[in-house]
DNA sequence: AAAGATTGAACTATCAATCTTT
DNA sequence: AAAGATTGATAGTTCAATCTTT
């Protein structure tokens, strides 16, 4: 498992960055699934139902549910009623949501920043093109 | 968030590898957890208190009770008394564990040399040094 | 009091089953 | 029946609180 080699180091990298970019948004009482769902939101600059809000996250609808319901809780989306069908909600970002989105997005980005400071700019292209190489083969 | 830019780049690399090597692993009944658990087990090759499992796993202790109650579930583990301390629990793994460690770790190997098959051979090094810097660097 | 483990609650995610509306 | 959403179960993980033994 925690061999040396490249895949999990990584592995490895990738959860240090997102324990890195999840601390500094704790400030703000975000999460990272959470402002990436307040992003998608404040985006469409219109409600969406939630089967849109699950294709754009690219996640299970049952995830958005329960989602949308932290967020609801925490007074930054609310669910309403679609009036062109009855079988779908929409959730709308309040204004305390839209607020907090910008909170977030700045820590967000001041982290991502210090974090790829880290890296050697030269090198960034290169490395980025070999990572969006691997893992996308078929299986069969 | 899903910027193009290599932290998001190195994240989703994580995730798909991950994601490959569980698949693979799934035909043996085991995940990730589970194996790197049993490997600590077979290669401690006596019962561990519960506690030096977490240690070595790198985790809290309360993950390592549940990733154990699942074992024993699984009939992989067995726990035992601690006959020198009697707060403490011993996890022994079982001969299904033992065999079953044995296909995980097989299937594994198998997956990841494929997964590194997709790997120019010549880069890894550099890259594994690059990636083995990024998120290290203290916070303050 | 401190050490070892468990329990209960939370978060993120998935899957299978269910309920309502179309 | 199919589409939209929810519920309930499971996995993996963390944290805070609790219980037992030292």
């Amino acid at each position: 498992m925690n061999d040396s080699h490249i895949l999990w180091q990584i592995v490895e990298a990738g959860h240090r960055i997102t324990e890195r970019l999840e601390s500094a948004l704790e400030p703000t009482g975000l999460s990272l699934a959470k402002l990436n769902a307040l992003r998608y939101l404040v985006e469409a600059r219109t409600p969406l139902p939630l089967g849109q809000l699950a294709e754009r996250i690219v996640c299970v609808k049952s995830n958005v549910t329960q989602l949308v319901d932290r967020l609801e809780n925490d007074g930054l989306v609310r669910r309403l009623p679609d009036p062109n069908d009855r079988r779908s909600i929409l959730a709308a970002v309040t204004d305390a949501g839209r607020e907090r989105f910008r909170a977030g997005a700045t820590a967000l980005m001041r982290a991502e920043r210090e974090l790829l400071a880290e890296f050697p700019e030269a090198e960034q292209q290169h490395i980025a093109d070999l990572l969006s190489a691997i893992g996308t083969a078929s299986t069969g």
